[in-house]
RNA sequence: GGUCUCGUGGCCGAGUGGCUAGGCAGAGGUCUGCAAAACCUUUUACGGCGGUUCGAAUCCGCCCGAGACCUCCA
């Protein structure tokens, strides 16, 4: 396609045609969860928008480096680089091992991106696998004079970052305001100016997760493991880097700090944020208590739900905005998607059980350029800033096509062979492959095998034996014999 | 308070200086034993006030309203 793909720079607040550093391989990076508790449907939205994404470059032939951490160093539980461990405090309530808590809500996270059909990503590189690495980039802080030690803790010096280099470039933040904004912490803190953070943190007595460093036995700080484990599996200086808007500040910008400290060299060339997803109009949070659990959605059970939601009713809702809108949360919303989605995937088992035949159609010159035009506008939107809203309005067009085909309004005649093909395949490649819908087929096996019960013993009451024996026959091939009992009928798996 | 985003029809949600978003809901029609699905047609719109322009919902200013970040958060 002769469109360029643009993608929105949050770094550059504008709009830029993606040329990866190494064409055709592209290094994405990814923040991914803190495993200290079950993920909502918030995070879900943001490991969505960067699955699209990935599955999308694919699509282009990009040879993508997925990298999406999973942060298994409890960190703190706030910014003064004070409180307690997230993860030790959890464990140290379950009276569980730290290793076991981020094991199980590891697990979890991958169930749930499973649930949502989003692929796993190329490395899943952990904090605490780079321990190591993480000390070695403190090192190199502390011989550029960018970093200090006091007490066995490290701080990074951002003022005097900020000499040569721009401290809140990222979030349009100016050191000088942030830190006359910033309170002075009574007395006790370690730190030279409230705006710096912590590289590592001496472990206090009672602080589970610790490891031996040059300073002290403690933990890394937050922001360090991503820049350190971008630049381990994506180089120094790589093309994409993605997270959730609120990650943007400190996060972020402590990031770039770190590794343009580092270095020297800017680490990212894109960086993509994605938009929060809000109920009633708020930020869905874990701290605000608003969050649904995936669990909550597909079994309906949460106060705010009307009724259950499948999980691919909820990836098309949520691909029907783009990732950088807020999107809201609400049951009419989400009733409209699950029909929308239901319309979609019944046009993708269509698409996929049409078998071209001559039927006597010319070519239809105006069809086929209408069919043309619809596909440009696919790719023109995907390639705007990933606009997976309009790509889907776009699908429901084709839709309409495939149905005709499907009802005989339209002959595969006026498609051609080589027209035909081409609407098909487009439209399932991006129904499966770019927007990662897939079919969801009633799980309710038993109640169809029922129905199939009833079927045969009422063939029997009526001695059609034909009919019997034919029933017998299908679910046999299916591997299921049915199994004539004195007071009912029953089925067993084929021995 | 500082930084920033948003305000679109009954609901959700794209987009754009003049050319159909789309889904859901509503209306009419075709098809059908009935129904459903599908297809065709169709109603409802760009927070308010100014300005730029031949023309703005789209650009600019002001106002009103909502939200995010500035503390852990995707």
């Amino acid at each position: 396609m002769q469109i360029p793909l643009k993608v929105y720079n949050s770094l550059t607040k504008q709009k830029e045609e993606f040329q990866p550093i190494n064409p055709p391989f592209v290094g994405m990076y990814v923040c991914g969860p803190t495993v200290y508790s079950d993920v909502h449907l918030g995070n879900v939205r943001t490991f969505l928008s960067f699955d699209v994404i990935y599955r999308y470059l694919q699509h282009l032939g990009y040879k993508v480096r997925y990298v999406r951490n999973i942060t298994d160093v409890g960190h703190l539980t706030d910014d003064a680089d004070e409180g307690e461990d997230k993860i030790g405090k959890k464990a140290r309530l379950e009276n569980l091992e730290p290793m076991q808590i981020v094991q199980r809500y590891s697990n979890d996270f991958h169930n749930v991106m499973e649930l949502f059909n989003i692929l796993p990503p190329d490395i899943e590189p952990t904090a605490t696998g780079h321990i190591v690495e993480q000390i070695e980039m403190i090192k190199a802080l502390m011989n550029k004079g960018l970093a200090y030690e006091v007490n066995g803790s490290v701080y990074f010096d951002v003022s005097k970052y900020n000499e040569n280099n721009h401290y809140g470039e990222l979030s349009g933040r100016v050191l000088e305001e942030l830190m006359s904004g910033s309170r002075t912490l009574d007395g006790q803190d370690e730190k030279r100016n409230p705006v710096d953070f912590a590289l590592w943190k001496k472990a206090v007595k009672g602080h589970i997760m610790r490891w031996h460093s040059p300073w002290s036995v403690g933990f890394p700080g937050w922001h360090l493991e991503c820049s350190v484990m971008s630049a381990k599996y994506l180089g120094e200086t790589f093309d994409i880097h993605g997270g959730g808007m609120d990650l943007k500040f400190p996060h972020h910008e402590c990031e770039i700090a770190q590794s343009q400290g580092a270095t020297g060299k800017s680490p990212v060339k894109y960086w993509l944020h994605t938009n929060m997803l809000t109920v009633n109009g708020q930020k869905m949070s874990k701290s605000l208590g608003n969050s649904f659990l995936p669990h909550q959605l597909v079994t309906g059970e949460h106060e705010l739900l009307d009724q259950p939601y499948s999980p691919m009713t909820v990836r098309f809702f949520m691909l029907q905005s783009h990732y950088s809108s807020t999107l809201d949360f609400s049951n009419e919303a989400l009733k409209a998607a699950a029909k929308g989605y239901k319309k979609l995937i019944n046009g993708l088992r269509i698409a996929k059980s049409l078998e071209y035949t001559e039927d006597g159609g010319g070519l239809n010159e105006k069809v086929l350029k209408q069919i043309d035009q619809i596909i440009e506008n696919i790719y023109r939107s995907m390639n705007d800033d990933f606009n997976s809203a309009r790509v889907i309005a776009q699908l429901f067009n084709l839709l309409k096509k495939i149905n005709s085909l499907q009802t005989k309004n339209l002959k595969f005649g006026e498609l051609g062979k080589e027209g035909f093909e081409k609407l098909i395949n487009t439209f399932a490649d991006f129904v499966e492959n770019v927007l990662g819908l897939r079919e969801e087929k009633p799980e309710d096996v038993d109640g169809i095998l029922d129905i199939l019960l009833k079927l045969y013993a009422e063939a029997k009451a009526e001695k059609n034996y034909d009919k019997v024996d034919e029933i017998r026959s299908l679910l046999k091939e299916r591997g299921i014999v049915l199994k004539d009992m004195k007071d009912k009928i029953d089925w067993a798996y084929e021995e």
